[in-house]
DNA sequence: TGTTAGCACTCGATGCCTGTGAGTGCTAAC
DNA sequence: GTTAGCACTCACAGGCATCGAGTGCTAACA
């Protein structure tokens, strides 16, 4: 048995009338709503076949059938292929951004307030992951007459900035000259290199121990939390208004997993640099999101790395929606956070 | 009709079972599990009396009662007169703080997280509120030959910062010599003072035009979102264990409020600055939290300004528990933060 | 040969009834 | 003032019949 042109239609109805609904549609229903010139007994002959295909499941013998993830796979599928990702969200989401937020951390927030918005699904941003900045200034900002800020800025950007102890008082300007040496003999540097050259220059520029140490930890605590990039959930409490999640401890177990940062950054990022991504149900690979689907997509950030976006929602989710809306959002991250590098 | 001591301790009984178990207690049970040397007969006259004194709700006749919110207020109140919170937490909270964070917002999610686990409810932080800190430093430092990072201290540690676009090409000396004309003039000034400063320095100094013009953007900026805290949510699902909320309704209105950060920092910090806050059911003011309590305490920053933190949970809340852990939490929060100016 | 009408069958959902048991309030006796 | 006893209430669970949406199959039709 083969899919043909009329299979592919019914499945499509199907796929429809369930997002829509997210109740079993029956063939009746098919055959009435969407008319097709067919009566319900040749849509029932036809879903038999689709089910046998593997693209429909029964959840009992007398309800009507719902698409499996074989089938939303062929659909998205064909989406993707046919390219028919629309383009009208842009003004809407240009307009969430209209204010003046130029801060990374705040636009990313932001950016997933509005994605969890628009789509009504759970969304997830995460930044650009730092992959080898390279060290360009090292500067030392007196805070008070025993302690420093510490701020690095590399080829993409600040790194996160923290408070040192320094030994002797020193004055502005001492710190100053010290950052100045400093950033002749690191800059190039990735953080790693800066790391393993800090010894030598410790012994070197004797008499600034303390403040010299403090930099050694606090280059190798930025070198780690480098890493992990920042991330930002919007719309968590979504997933509640669809009846697949009004069980409360499948609920609970979503949301648990959606406040472990660091397993949700994962499986966010997943493991390919794709421009999207669709996992379907199982394609997770994660036991608490068996009937929910990921979509992704990358964005470019200062440097053209890579940043992720992703919606978290049912399997039955208006895919086609969610695919251009992350499509938008991804290009307005990429003018408000990257740009620069590659636009000259 | 007046409370007498033994209704105060068949109320404290039927409270103690209710936040154990949940479900509403019978008077048979009080006489059994709790050898009171009373029949269940007379329980229930009591009970019936404190029905009527408003300290029991019954659900329906023929269940039993469960404490009121008024009952809940007594049993605080006395707990919070006979000071019995216990420090018994100490070590464990200790521990987990063992790590190297400074970072005052890593320190802020990392009390958010424990807290969360340790209560098992949802937990809130909020950071010190900035008052109105005062300029300490100013400080320029190059990112790339068009944009500049200002740093800021003030006296209460240090402002977001952010890149600002410099006009002509600037080395790191030229910078250094404006951000130190620049912090002698704005020196002990509040932000809003500087504001107000930078007018007349932007016409003195001219030449640095752009510099300066962004700069003052930037003052501005801050000096509003000095007022907004920083705040970490922790253990948002933790509600959904109890059976209050197993209404999905229920909890996604719960969730969704936590989400609105605004709205739930203004509920936690409330309006009081006492060191402990018990706001049961209805006193919260918050619709969606009838069924919940809100018990807050209040910790010490930099400077001496309060930051807040707040654990929610149903109105059957081990209070005694999570005020004990709140005190030690706070202490322990005053320490990482705060410390330096009162310790010295 | 593909399409359709008809029909028996399945099975979850709904609603009704009933029994059960935890719990109360009241009364009378101690 | 305390307790034993008893009638009463009411949520809850189990059993049962009913309903209806939907299927699969068969036979007739174009």
């Amino acid at each position: 048995m083969e899919m043909d042109e009329r299979k592919m239609r019914i499945l499509q109805a199907i796929i429809d009338d369930y997002v829509l609904t997210g109740v079993p549609v029956g063939s009746r229903t098919i055959s009435r709503k969407y008319d097709m010139g067919l009566s319900s007994a040749t849509i029932r002959n036809e879903m038999s076949d689709l089910e046998e295909l593997g693209f429909l499941d029964q959840p009992h013998v007398s309800a009507g059938r719902i698409p499996s993830a074989k089938a939303y796979r062929l659909y998205v599928d064909t989406l993707l292929q046919t390219g028919k990702i629309r383009d009208d969200n842009e003004e809407t989401i240009r307009r969430h951004f209209s204010g003046r937020i130029h801060q990374m951390e705040d636009v990313i927030d932001h950016a997933a307030q509005v994605l969890s918005t628009l789509t009504r699904y759970t969304a997830v941003v995460l930044s650009p992951k730092g992959a080898q900045p390279r060290l360009q200034t090292v500067q030392l900002v007196p805070v008070s007459s025993e302690t420093a800020l510490v701020v690095i800025v590399t080829d993409m950007g600040v790194i996160r900035d923290s408070v040192i102890r320094i030994g002797n008082q020193m004055d502005s300007d001492t710190l100053y000259a010290i950052s100045r040496t400093l950033t002749g003999e690191l800059r190039g540097m990735t953080l790693q290199e800066a790391c393993e050259r800090m010894p030598a220059l410790i012994s070197r520029m004797y008499g600034n121990d303390e403040v010299l140490r403090e930099l050694y930890g606090f280059l190798n605590e930025g070198q780690q939390s480098n890493q992990r990039a920042h991330m930002a959930v919007g719309g968590t409490s979504n997933i509640l208004a669809y009846p697949e999640y009004s069980d409360v401890d499948k609920a609970r177990n979503f949301l648990s997993l959606m406040e472990t940062r660091d397993k949700l950054a994962d499986i966010i990022r997943g493991n390919n640099e794709m421009s999207f991504t669709v996992r379907i149900g199982p394609e997770t690979g994660v036991p608490e999101m068996v009937d929910c689907s990921i979509v992704t997509a990358t964005y470019s950030g200062r440097g053209g790395q890579q940043g992720t976006i992703g919606v978290i929602g049912p399997t039955r989710m208006r895919y086609s929606s969610v695919l251009s809306i992350l499509n938008m959002m991804g290009r307005q991250l990429t003018d408000l956070l990257g740009g620069e590098d590659e636009n000259k």
